[in-house]
DNA sequence: AATCAGAGTTCCCTAAGGGAACCCCAAACT
DNA sequence: AGTTTGGGGTTCCCTTAGGGAACTCTGATT
């Protein structure tokens, strides 16, 4: 389709999205971030065709986010997350908490999450790194940062 | 290209993808977030084809993210963010803050970030939404919701 | 009347997604 | 030994979405 690449524009954003932006990259480490972690397992639970799961799989290892790994003498393989892929659950996360109150209807949530700490069924909200306060989007300035594009 | 569409599938993650998952939807986002609310000004911004801009807007408006509202006897009419399309900023905030850890490089962050409660340099971290504490994705169970499918 | 500017349309071309069939390889039957 | 099985992909063709440039429409403005 030609697409524009997303990567080398002076955004955060962008980038990350050249990263896991394409069609079904999100839900493809969904399904490894529950245990789904083999070629067919993943293409039965998505529906997802195979040339485009062999090209997101690659393309997720090449960038860091999932590592291949043997499983077997024979030539199996298994996908895992890796630690810079585990911190983009993070991004699931929040989309599942958006989701879940935007979209989930009359039927509620089709999953909950019990969170270890206090052990109650909740879900993820932003806080500021720095003082642990709530840190809503209208709460933000945004300043230009040495990485800024002249 | 005849893509599979999400929005049916029993899952928070996939029917957000719905709304925001197209390529471009979350750079129009930041956009109108930083106060580029017209056509021309987002369209010479990313660069993107005014043809897949105008279908994004629509798609946008249609699911209820942005709004369109005139500005002008003429018809002239700029796209403001509603409550919901608010609350998907918290997913962009997160998609800088991994971009900023995992793929700024030497240069640094191309935006900073400062948090109106502490006014200090920050970024979003995930917490529980019940009792406050920090909520990475391993501190987390998954249990079948209301709404999963049979 | 002619021009202008914002906000799209239209058209063509290329490339990406869907789908089904096919392939490769090591192990496990028979 | 020969065949089957099953995971993990390739290959091929078809349709459709994105890129890009040109064109249109509509009220101002000159």
């Amino acid at each position: 389709m030609q697409r524009t690449s997303f990567g080398d524009m002076a955004c955060s954003i962008a980038r990350t999205l050249d990263v896991v932006g394409e069609p079904w990259s999100p839900l493809i480490l969904r399904d490894v971030w529950v245990g789904m972690n083999r070629f067919d397992q993943i293409q039965a639970d998505l529906g997802i065709s195979r040339k485009v799961l062999t090209e997101r799989l690659n393309h997720l290892v090449d960038r860091g986010i999932l590592d291949r790994r043997p499983y077997d003498q024979r030539p199996r393989h298994e996908y895992v997350l890796t630690p810079q892929g585990t911190e983009l659950l993070q991004l699931l996360m929040v989309m599942v908490a958006w989701g879940d109150r935007w979209l989930a209807g009359e039927a509620g949530p089709p999953v909950l999450y019990r969170h270890h700490g206090c052990g109650e069924i909740s879900h993820a909200s932003l806080s500021c790194a720095h003082c642990g306060a709530p840190m809503p989007p209208g709460d933000i300035d945004l300043l230009a940062g040495p990485g800024a594009a002249q």
